[in-house]
DNA sequence: AGTTTCAGATGACGATGTCACCTGAACGAC
DNA sequence: GTCGTTCAGGTGACATCGTCATCTGAAACT
């Protein structure tokens, strides 16, 4: 690890803490508090340098929320060729994700977005000139890559016929539960159960349903 | 129904244009699109006329959002009173809850979103003076009262013992779903299912579950 | 060495939330 | 009926934000 000098070398550096600093700033106070000058001095740059690593701050955003999608999507990885039970790998992989929605709210709002795939009105011209600086689609296919590792494990679990729903309805209970828990209408003292529990039932019925 | 004439008339017309305004603008374009300088223009005022029905912006959202929670609760409130099957009004109520999120995924999105309370950092003091414009917490309670009810229609459904455990299960499985299917993650090819099957499936289980 | 490329800096613009201040009419007391 | 009060709404202003056009200086290339 030499000392950077390269143009590529410092572009990448900034790119990377481009990167850090509105990941952190998003975990700090969500995708308003990260201003593109806050992100530029964070990274030791100034307002307008984002421009040039990222279309727009929706680019930007985009792009932390796919490498958080990588990340999870080896992590399952990993976790189907492990060990675990069946029944144990999937309950690994759904508090894999609530852990997610639990420590980086913020976050995971992002990783379940709608993705406007808005060309950018003037942006898209400015990056045609200057070339491409990322790939708008990367969220979407990290995403994917994560939802057919838990496909497998779900497959493994309750059997390929039906794997595809059985595996739906975790995902979506496991989505709903860490939305709730966030939002906080779940820990009130009217529903008096947790996320873990929730999640064990939804497996165990699963498990149950998918048997007979 | 007179001429408006009277100040409090004319006062309540304009918070209920203010909001109509907002809920439309809402629904367009989400948070973003709710511009107070358009909100005004739509309901025939300017700029800062909001700021005399509502502490912020904020608060505007979240009145709205209180109120598609004060209709959703009498709608669970008159669906429990009504004669469908114990599973076709559990079915029902979720469905409510999911058809908002279709129909309307903005406000949806409101509803559970994380109440940060905030006390405002000027906007607080500037009321004190000019006197309380509107309860914060109503929203909560208008949610409250929603969960209030259907946690009776799961009681008659699955019984009261576990009614608040299936009750909470039904709740995230029916708000990931609502979540999953706006997001465009269920909608693909990967997972060939639909909202409404999930659902049922949903409702199915836990049915099965309450009874062994 | 001279030319080109390009990451980054800078100035500027429009839009927005918010506040302080102002205005005119409805309201209450007499 | 008159007069002072209250208060819904209008207006100017400010800070902040995303974004774009333009400029600059150094690395990269020939």
């Amino acid at each position: 690890m030499g000392v950077m000098v390269t143009r590529a070398e410092s572009a990448a550096a900034t790119r990377r803490a481009l990167l850090d600093a509105a990941a952190e700033l998003l975990d700090l106070g969500g995708p308003e508090a990260v201003t593109l000058r806050e992100v530029g001095a964070r990274a030791g740059v100034t307002r307008g340098a984002p421009y040039r690593h990222f279309a727009d701050k929706d680019s930007l955003l985009t792009a932390i929320a796919a490498e958080r999608w990588e990340q999870l999507a080896d992590q399952a990885h990993t976790l189907r060729s492990g060990e675990l039970p069946p029944a144990g790998k999937l309950r690994a992989a759904l508090q894999a994700l609530i852990g997610v929605g639990r420590e980086q709210p913020h976050l995971y709002a992002m990783l379940f977005r709608w993705r406007d795939h808005r060309p950018g009105p003037l942006g898209r011209l400015h990056r045609e000139v200057c070339g491409p600086v990322g790939d708008p689609d990367a969220a979407d296919r990290a995403a994917g890559r994560f939802q057919d590792e838990f496909l497998r494990i779900v497959a493994d679990a309750v059997g390929e016929r039906d794997a595809q729903h059985y595996g739906a309805l975790l995902l979506t209970g496991a989505h709903g539960i860490a939305g709730l828990e966030h939002s906080g209408h779940l820990g009130a003292d009217k529903w008096r159960t947790s996320a873990d529990a929730l999640v064990d039932t939804l497996i165990r019925m699963v498990g149950a349903g998918s048997r007979q």
